[in-house]
RNA sequence: GCGGGUGUAGCUUAGUGGUAAAGCUCCAGCCUUCCAAGCUGGCUAUGCGGGUUCGAUUCCCGUCACCCGCUCCA
């Protein structure tokens, strides 16, 4: 086995991304979606098998948050329903939600530090909120349309390098100032209004860009306009006017706080309770990439915990070791997985306190160091009281919570948050499984924990005759009412071992000789391919086990 | 969104301005008492669109997808 701390060495086999996705291809994990028209940039299929491993991850998660979910520090099961919510809701949700901000008005983005400025109201904002602005007008008289260029040099060398550490001439004082110098002199019948100079200083390469408009924040050169969002839309009704906006679901949680209410009147239960739901979810991602890990739809596992303000932080980290565990026990390896706390700067604005459970996939990659470095395979976020807060005050409704058990105490119930990616989820368990092994036929298998894997158990007969294939049909018929098994008979029994090795198939029995003479069969374990003989009554039993190992 | 790279069958690779070749896989049959064996037969490809040309997989332009690096990731 390769050591999985360190970098990988030349001797040691990498898992690359590109085999993982061709695999993932070849035999129907994931497929590029619509593949025959030359694919969609941010969205894949899932195949035969591929749905199979998320439809069993899916459930798990299910079974341990809703069906079976864990004991509380009480000593009791924790309270957790589930629901089902619509993926297009009524747009407020996303007003109230922070999901939508200035709705369709033409945004323009700053690349250097991220900020978004209202496009038609730039000047305004530049001019009256912009600190920077403001303290680059006190050092030189715009309207007598001079330019001092000593004194706007001293600017940027000085207080320009804090206010506005992204803009043009600070960054390039000299030629900044050289192009400006140049456009004075070249037509001095044209004085320059102050907006033309605020540009001229905000332009690196005047010849390549032209003028360039400035971010308020950091005086980093905006992009062009564009109606930005996150959330893709959709136009309800035949008549596809803007009214009739309505946005796909950037998160399932929404659905989930927006059904406190019926929740609460119709299920009697009492905070702390959760609420858990899977799903579809949609965002414009800039940039998908990375195989399934970052496109844009993509499937989450969602649960909000409401509980009692004083008690937030206990639930915070009760859920963050039970989220850790539950990834542990689907086979993930505790060393590829990275418990890391946000830092406050790094917490989004309606979070109190942040955890990311990341998990290593290869292309993280490493650090110089020779450092694991992870990617997001969930969150656990104390959300505090903002979303039941913001859909009250938006829609209207009493959404706190009359407590018996605190002296009939009112509060709005604090929220904890474990977010998870299923089809992250799905990529992770892939790569963990991912297994090089050049010592067997297939060349690879696929480590899955008989719990997640897409096929439980392959039936195969050795020989396409003496009564080999009717007994493995009533082997087959037998398991199939319980366990995802295939009956395979065709070709020899090393190409079929092989085949469930790269699908990750963790047992094969095979009918043989003896079977006909005794009712045995051998089990052929995946990993180490050793093979000890059971009896065939015996094989649903020696299954059960394995799954709950 | 920017820069670089890639694109011939399911995979790995040939090749050509004039009928696109092979191995493996896959499918059918035969054979076979345990790890991709053998024999016979079969399916399948120039990402897409346009241009130049008598003729383009080859040359040119565009586009799409994927990979790498930036950027982005309420």
């Amino acid at each position: 086995m390769p050591s999985t701390q360190a970098a990988p060495t030349p001797e040691t086999p990498v898992k690359d991304m590109k085999d993982i996705v061709a695999l993932c291809k070849r035999r129907g994990f994931v497929f590029p979606a619509s593949d025959i028209y030359g694919g969609i940039n941010g969205f894949w299929d899932y195949g035969p098998l591929g749905v199979e491993l998320k439809n069993n991850l899916r459930d798990l998660w299910w079974k341990r948050m809703v069906t079976c979910p864990p004991i509380g520090p009480d000593g009791h099961p924790v309270q957790i329903v589930g629901l089902d919510s619509a993926i297009i809701q009524n747009p407020k949700v996303w007003v109230a939600s922070g999901h939508v901000g200035g709705f369709s008005d033409p945004m323009r983005k700053c690349p250097k530090c991220g900020h978004f400025v209202r496009a038609d109201h730039l000047w305004n904002i530049l001019f009256s909120e912009s600190e920077w602005v403001n303290s680059l007008l006190q050092v030189f008289e715009p309207h007598t349309g001079r330019i001092d260029t000593p004194a706007i040099m001293n600017w940027a060398k000085g207080k320009g390098k804090k206010l506005a550490p992204n803009l043009a001439v600070v960054k390039d004082p000299e030629v900044v100032m050289s192009f400006l110098a140049t456009r004075v002199n070249g037509q001095p019948n044209a004085p320059l209004e102050i907006q033309e100079i605020v540009s001229h200083l905000a332009t690196a390469q005047l010849n390549a860009t032209g003028l360039q408009d400035p971010c308020p924040r950091c005086g980093g050169a905006l992009e062009g306009e564009s109606t930005f969002n996150l959330l893709m839309h959709t136009y309800l009704g035949v008549s596809a006017t803007e009214d009739d906006k309505a946005y796909l679901r950037g998160e399932t949680a929404q659905g989930i706080f927006i059904n406190y209410k019926n929740v609460m009147d119709s299920s009697r239960v009492k905070v702390p309770f959760g609420i858990a739901q899977t799903g579809k979810a949609f965002r414009n991602e800039v940039t998908p990439r990375n195989f399934i890990f970052r496109s844009r739809e993509f499937e989450q596992m969602e649960m909000e915990f409401f509980c009692h303000p004083s008690e937030a932080n206990m639930w915070f980290d009760f859920w963050v070791s039970e989220r850790k565990k539950f990834w542990e026990d689907l086979g993930l390896k505790t060393d590829n997985l990275l418990m890391r706390e946000h830092e406050a700067d790094e917490l989004v604005f309606y979070s109190k306190r942040t955890f990311d459970i990341e998990y290593h996939f290869p292309f993280n990659g490493f650090d110089e160091k020779g450092n694991k470095q992870f990617g997001e395979l969930e969150g656990i976020a104390y959300r505090t009281d903002y979303d039941l807060k913001q859909h009250a005050e938006h829609s209207g409704q009493r959404l706190d919570y009359l407590d018996p058990e605190r002296d009939n105490e009112r509060y709005v119930p604090h929220v904890i948050e474990p977010a998870a990616g299923l089809t992250r989820g799905v990529l992770a368990l892939l790569c963990e499984a991912y297994t090089i092994d050049p010592s067997r036929p297939s060349g690879v298998y696929l480590n899955f924990h008989p719990k997640v894997a897409p096929k439980k158990a392959a039936i195969l007969p050795l020989m396409a005759k003496d009564g080999h294939p009717e007994k493995a049909e009533k082997l087959y018929m037998e398991l199939r009412e319980e366990f995802a098994v295939d009956l395979d008979i065709k070709q020899n029994i090393g190409k079929r071992y092989a085949r469930q090795d790269e699908i990750g198939t963790p047992f094969c029995f095979t009918i043989d000789g003896q079977t006909m003479e005794d009712d045995t069969v051998t089990v052929r374990e995946r990993n180490t391919m050793a093979q000890e003989r059971i009896a065939m009554s015996k094989v649903a039993d020696y299954l059960r086990e394995k799954m709950r190992a």
